[in-house]
DNA sequence: TGTTGACTTAAACCTTGGTTTAAGTTGTAA
DNA sequence: TTACAACTTAAACCAAGGTTTAAGTCAACA
């Protein structure tokens, strides 16, 4: 089974080496292999929960609430449920924020219209 | 005309009076005046203000490009084409912050479909 | 008149989420 | 065999965005 080196992962997702490191010392990213010299070695699977990682990361879920994710995903089946229910709770949060952002926008793009207008304005006179 | 103290202000907008003081001294709230007991004074004008401050955080612009924005706000006429500018840039910033999230939120829903079938499995069984 | 409650300040403090540094190890290519 | 690039660690450092603390002022009500 082909395995990556942090380096390679670092490159396939662009972030640093230094994040990779402080999230797995963070517990973000358990359990990951070292060869004979320490460096650490990143499975399909680990590649595929870093990936995890980031969809939450980039939905503003806190490193804490992460972790815990995480270990539940690492105690296996018995956690499903519980898994569950922080996906269904984390998804209501981020449609939550989503719809925020989307009224905000609203008033952006309100005031580029006024703007829009009142350089067009000073354009005409 | 009507003015607001800072706790009005506060709970109108269910933020900290401490963050509104912190707010101001950032630079977002220009020119709030005091009473003769020193007291900040909300005029409408700035509350109108301070919402627009609310609604860029809210879209995730770090608090020193508020106070650029809000700098301007305060230059005048002369700054109108820099604040259009500013307001198109944030714009596209934020779509891509939607899309970023409205991606992720895929992810999400993909593993409380597969939870929602494990769970069912296990019930069956 | 005194004691609340709402305000003031400056400065210290805090959490989050990393990044940087310094010193050392390893594998390989020239 | 040396020199370079890629890795390792622990610990220090950093920025952002507030929050808390301590000490004081003031208005109004009992």
């Amino acid at each position: 089974m082909k395995c990556y080196s942090i380096g390679e992962v670092a490159s396939k997702f662009n972030i640093p080496e230094s994040t990779l490191r402080y999230y797995e010392k963070q517990g973000l990213l358990p359990l990951i292999e070292r060869d004979e010299a320490g460096r650490r070695l990143f499975s399909e699977d680990q590649v595929a929960l870093l990936a995890t990682v980031i969809c939450l990361k980039s939905t503003h879920m806190p490193i804490s609430r992460i972790k815990q994710y995480m270990d539940s995903v690492v105690d296996g089946d018995s956690t499903v449920n519980l898994r569950l229910e922080m996906m269904r709770n984390h998804k209501d949060m981020v449609l939550d924020e989503i719809s925020l952002m989307t009224e905000s926008l609203k008033r952006i793009d309100e005031k580029i219209e006024r703007y829009t207008n009142r350089t067009q304005e000073r354009n005409n006179n």
